[in-house]
DNA sequence: ATATTATAATTGACTAGTCAATGATTGATT
DNA sequence: AATCAATCATTGACTAGTCAATTATAATAT
């Protein structure tokens, strides 16, 4: 197999790694789930939002919206009531104890992302992310 | 949170995002497991591995490389023995029809991978793979 | 008004990883 | 030689995603 190729396979190769890294000492470092974070993160600068807007904005299954906001209503993280005006819609929206978590795990993530990144010039990460945002748009367009 | 760190944030979000898409699009284009490929490819280079070897390469858990030669072996991708002379170890090599199917998938995934970079100078790709070679090590670094 | 279609959420079955416990074998210590 | 510790593979229980099918509701067309 040509150079390029390798060179592209194994950049695949270190993305998988660094998600599964990232994702891990995250959880670790901060007490809550990277995605979890996330939506709680979301819920915070949108407001209410439907399951569906924040399928969206995360881009990761409905299924799998479902059961975190699940997990999250369970730990008096959010809360959740049907659409009024459209009763298939669900409503979520961030309670208190959820901001509170937030707050609590803020310096941590800081921290967190500090040391992930301390090698990197500002420019370097520009650079990153940039790239990260081109390959979102190809990966996206490689199918449907 | 300060603008840097939420840029960090949405870096991780896009790797996140970046690695599902190419993970299901490399399978779809080429009818294997982007991991299962790689178990492939390694065996082909390195000729017989023992699993804990394959696991350091490929930095997975070795429960997952146990699920995955177990179903390599049933396709007849590769063999599994253990070593006479220490049987602890199971030692893996890839079969000819191991290699017959990397060489089919070939010429897919290289279409594959020119699409997901095609707006990539070469410059571009090799500052990509500097910085993800210190994100691994940076990743690495943060637990055990 | 009714039938059809589209949308939103949920559920079940699946893949691919994790960690922790177990079993088998080997190596080291006494 | 017997015990104790370390190593390797396996298994089970878990998390976090996927897709496909189902249900409930809303919107549209006849």
């Amino acid at each position: 197999m040509d150079q390029s190729c390798e060179d592209v396979k194994n950049m695949m190769f270190m993305f998988k790694n660094i998600d599964r890294q990232v994702t891990q000492n995250f959880e670790k470092c901060t007490g809550i789930s990277l995605t979890r974070y996330e939506i709680l993160y979301t819920l915070l600068n949108s407001g209410q939002l439907s399951q569906i807007e924040l399928q969206k904005k995360l881009k990761i299954d409905q299924a799998a919206i479902t059961r975190h906001l699940k997990i999250l209503e369970e730990k008096n993280l959010v809360y959740r009531n049907r659409n009024k005006q459209n009763n298939r819609e669900v409503i979520v929206e961030i309670t208190n104890n959820g901001m509170a978590i937030l707050e609590n795990c803020d310096s941590n993530k800081t921290q967190f992302f500090d040391e992930l990144f301390h090698d990197f010039t500002t420019k370097e990460k520009q650079q990153l992310q940039m790239m990260l945002k081109k390959l979102m748009v190809n990966s996206g367009k490689q199918t449907g």
